[in-house]
DNA sequence: GACATGAACCGC
DNA sequence: AAGCGCGGTTCATGTC
């Protein structure tokens, strides 16, 4: 009977209709020939909706609940298939579902089922002396403000900034009227007082212990011995992938304690890990779309923007720039491309508004073709109400016609971000798919194991290092010929901190 | 105990 | 009145 079952979920030549493609994947050994993923319809014809499970989808379309009687799901799934796959297809949704989501299913649960390996030993004496230092650094804390109280409350730790302690005079409020002690307010009155530069000591130090260093062992499969995360394909409405239980792709790669938590995911023994990431993956499809002669030079004659943003604001040579450097420029370049304004910027670089409009102004008059694509890309999703990508994934904005100024804006700012994520996740997710296929038909050891938006990491045995080096650059760089080189940074090494 | 919400903060 | 985008997790707080 399962024999049968199993025989019947392999032959390509008898098609089958499931919702979550990635389940069998991972569940139920070898599948071929499913012709329909009602879950990856659901996503692909409304991207944004926040639920796409089938009883979800069910209610949506067929206005109806599951009972859980025998052959119910079943019979739903047909009459889903009906309504969606068409709907699909009027949207021109089919291309995107045939060649990217639906083949990328499978690669998915091969990856969640394969996992990671982490030293959980290694993570263990982290939380010891991390432990210590986030006592200490309490007591100090208490013995600043004259009182114990909860320095993990933000509300508490507000009542003694700024009630009894009296520091800071405008202070920031959120919607709900809460008295900002976020970390650029704590920076600030870090200037005058010990006290909150304790604090954000103290929160850097809870943040990735409770986060990452007590709560991922926790997580490594008995039976594995590895870390497997779970990787959704129906969450981000660009068309992005998500990591959650436990999220791998906020892994802390920042500060030196957050590097040490990196520093734990390590390959088999005698193995290696191989990081693949995209070169300023945003700002090629910019310049692919929008075809500024400025942006399409610096790419085609090997430019990096990043940089030269770096070299302008924080008046840094190549040679001195630091990742921070380097990192405080990618949030210019991006914010300033989906959006940011004069108040945006002068908040993020300490400087004033008039300062910053002629920073954005300039920016623009170097990448006027960029300026002038955003400007046609509101137009056009004013008119279409929605937007699309490289490979036809669409996302409905209907806000962007909206009365409310709020939501007006924030439609707008979505506009112009959607088609430029969207575009990279629907690269790197083709790259994806190819790389299997070869991995598989060269029948290599080599695993691909993670996806960090536009890097993907592998593990891989000594003797493939080589091959898997040539096939993951080839396959990431020629995935999609788009009117700049696409470029792929590709490093080695023990664990996923020192790599080089 | 489960759940929802907001603040804060980790990454791309 | 609010002012790059896309995610996920932890903790405090409040409710049931
Ligand atoms: N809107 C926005 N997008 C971001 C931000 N950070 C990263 N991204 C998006 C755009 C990037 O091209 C993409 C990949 O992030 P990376 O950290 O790999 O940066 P990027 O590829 O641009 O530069 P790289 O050459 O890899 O250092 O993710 C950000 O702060 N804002
Ligand atoms: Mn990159
Ligand atoms: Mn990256």
């Amino acid at each position: 009977m399962l024999a049968a079952l199993g025989e019947f979920l392999a032959d390509p030549a008898r098609p089958k209709i499931v919702h979550d493609p990635k389940l069998f994947a991972l569940l139920a050994g070898p599948i071929r020939g499913i012709s329909h993923a009602t879950m990856l319809y659901s996503y692909l014809a409304r991207p944004t909706s926040p639920q796409h499970d089938l009883p979800a989808v069910v209610l949506r379309h067929l206005n109806a609940t599951l009972s859980g009687a025998p052959g119910e799901r079943a019979d739903q799934l047909q009459r889903l298939v009906a309504l969606l796959r068409s709907e699909v297809e009027a949207q021109e949704l089919a291309a995107a579902y045939e060649q990217v989501d639906a083949p990328l299913a499978k690669v998915l649960g091969e990856m969640e089922r394969h996992g990671i390996r982490v030293d959980p030993a290694a993570l263990a004496a982290m939380s010891l002396t991390m432990e210590s230092e986030i006592r200490a650094l309490e007591r100090r804390i208490w013995e600043l403000a004259g009182t114990e109280f909860n320095v993990n409350s933000s509300q508490q730790l507000a009542e003694i900034l700024f009630d009894k302690m009296n520091l800071g005079t405008a202070a920031k409020r959120s919607r709900a009227r809460a008295r900002s002690t976020a970390v650029d307010v704590l920076t600030e009155l870090g200037l005058v007082h010990e006290l909150p530069r304790r604090v954000l000591e103290f929160r850097e130090i809870a943040k990735l212990k409770s986060t990452y260093v007590d709560a991922l062992p926790k997580l490594i499969d008995p039976h594995s011995g590895r870390l497997h995360t779970r990787l959704s394909q129906t969450v981000a409405a660009t068309g992005r992938l998500s990591s959650s239980d436990p999220n791998l792709q906020n892994i802390p790669v920042r500060t030196e304690l957050g590097r040490q938590i990196r520093a734990a995911f390590i390959a088999e023994p005698g193995w290696t890990l191989l990081s693949a990431d995209y070169s300023q993956i945003e700002l090629r499809v910019m310049a692919h779309f929008s075809e500024d002669p400025v942006l399409l030079e610096a790419f085609r004659s090997g430019q990096d923007i990043h940089s030269r943003t770096a070299q302008e604001v924080f008046g840094v040579g190549p040679i001195g720039q630091t990742a921070e450097h380097r990192r405080a420029a990618k949030v210019i370049n991006f914010g300033i491309i989906y959006g940011l304004s004069p108040f945006g910027l002068a908040q993020n670089l300490g400087i004033d508004q008039k300062e910053a409009a002629r920073f954005i102004a300039a920016y623009f008059e170097r990448y006027s073709g960029v300026k002038r694509y955003l400007d046609r890309t509101l137009e056009e999703v004013r008119r279409t109400g929605f937007t699309r990508t490289l490979l036809g994934r669409r996302r409905p904005i209907p806000e962007i016609t909206s009365p409310q100024f709020n939501l007006r804006n924030l439609a707008e700012r979505t506009a112009l971000n959607t088609p430029l994520q969207g575009t990279a996740a629907d690269i790197i997710k083709l790259a994806m798919i190819a790389i299997h296929r070869q991995l598989d038909e060269q029948k290599l050891r080599s695993r691909m194991i993670l996806q960090v938006h536009d890097e993907l990491l592998f593990e891989v045995p000594p003797e493939e290092l080589d091959r898997l080096r040539a096939i993951v650059r080839d396959a990431m760089e020629n995935v999609y010929a788009l009117r700049v080189p696409l470029v792929v940074d590709i490093k080695v090494g023990p664990n996923w901190r020192d790599m080089e």
